[in-house]
DNA sequence: AGATCATTACTACTTACGTCA
DNA sequence: ACTGACGTAAGTAGTAATGAT
């Protein structure tokens, strides 16, 4: 009697933000209290080319022109009027990110997009940019972010999170944040810990959500919309990534746990079972000719199936796991993945459990090819 | 075509710092 | 005020993929 579980491999991708394309009510926003920002992304050729129009734009921030700026957002090949922006925020001052507040659109491909922003509104620019990245530190990143002369029309890439600084007790994080950024950008050296504001991190989970891995331009685009530095978007996803794998795993063990207690008073019954029915045979011989049964588990449907040589009934299972899971990219999963000769079973004198994703007995439930 | 090297992006692990009870 | 636990930003080492030569 075998019993083979393969635990599930549900991926699940993060949900969606409302995909609202609704940009007309931006004009709402441009009133006297609230500003609007709207990152479009428009086809673009490059990387590298727009890595250069970064530095033309650097360079000509230089010498307090907005030429290359300018050229950037005119040319035609970088921004068509078809393109819609890629998030359009609305903020009303003591508004915190939310995503009744955020409207994000479909991330650019990796291939094409380059990521304007455009905002209506003057509180943006009046505001003081407490986190403005000093000249030194664009150049550590390769250019890639541009520096905006905050009069310049590229500074309306900036998400002036200092609109909060401004209102009571909420000084903030992004004040003292900024601060702290600037004695570490002083003295070089000293590695001081940058806490991000609350919008910014709220900012950066919305994102996440959407993608939890970034491409370059959407990495640049993060950057330029919360006055960070790419670096720090990287190790910001990086380090998300890693919580919320570590939040997985710790929700694949406690699953794993579970589906360990229940197989282990699943194999006690059994076993018993299994005695009870040693015990009817020896008492009665001619009873129960039964041909040699194999018990699977379907992983998607989560039943067993009683295998004899001719037939196959499925039955419901008294394995019923409670926890979705999602795939999780650990190793010692994966290092398990090539040992297709051991397959996992519950016996009636032993225990081990399936490694997931493997075993498929259903032809009608084995994944697609990819 | 295959080998080698540089670059890039990632993971895993670690460290350092801020916050809070 | 001090302290330890905890969360998290950032550093480091190793790895895999990719493109150029």
């Amino acid at each position: 009697m075998e019993l083979g579980l393969s635990l599930g491999d549900a991926s699940k991708p993060f949900g969606f933000i409302d995909k609202s394309r609704d940009i007309t009510t931006n004009n709402r926003s441009s009133s006297s209290l609230g500003f609007c920002m709207a990152l479009s992304i428009g086809p673009n050729p490059t990387n590298q080319q727009e890595l250069q129009l970064e530095q033309e734009q650097e360079h000509s921030n230089d010498n307090s022109t907005d030429s290359a700026t300018t050229t950037k957002i005119k040319t035609p090949t970088n921004l068509s009027p078809l393109d819609p922006p890629l998030i359009q925020l609305d903020l009303l001052p003591n508004t915190p990110v939310t995503r009744s507040n955020l409207h994000a659109l479909p991330w650019p491909s990796s291939d094409n997009g380059s990521c304007e922003v455009a905002s209506s509104g003057n509180m943006a620019r009046s505001g003081l940019d407490v986190n403005r990245l000093p000249a030194v530190e664009e150049a550590e990143d390769g250019a890639a972010l541009s520096s905006s002369p905050p009069n310049s029309a590229a500074s309306s890439f900036q998400m002036d999170f200092s609109i909060y600084s401004k209102n009571g007790n909420q000084e903030t994080e992004v004040e003292r944040a900024s601060s702290r950024a600037s004695d570490e950008d002083d003295n070089g050296n000293t590695r001081k810990k940058l806490r991000l504001s609350k919008e910014q991190s709220a900012f950066l989970e919305e994102s996440f959500k959407e993608h939890s891995t970034l491409n370059p331009k959407q990495k640049l685009a993060l950057a330029k919309q919360l006055n960070l530095r790419p670096r720090q978007v990287e190790v910001w996803f990086q380090n998300r990534r890693a919580r919320t794998k570590l939040k997985q795993t710790e929700v694949d063990c406690e699953y794993l746990k579970r589906c360990c207690e229940t197989l282990t008073e699943e194999n006690r019954r059994l076993h018993k079972e299994l005695q009870e029915l040693r015990a009817l045979k020896t008492s009665n011989p001619f009873y129960m000719q039964l041909p040699a049964t194999t018990l699977t588990m379907c992983p998607s449907c989560e039943r067993v199936a009683t295998t004899t040589s001719a037939t196959v009934t499925t039955t419901t299972t008294t394995v019923t796991p409670s926890t979705t899971m999602k795939p999780t990219s650990n190793t010692t999963t994966n290092n398990n993945n090539n040992n297709s000769s051991a397959e996992p079973t519950v016996t009636a004198t032993g225990l081990s459990l399936a490694r997931p994703g493997r075993f498929y007995p259903f032809s009608h439930h084995q994944p697609s090819s990819s």
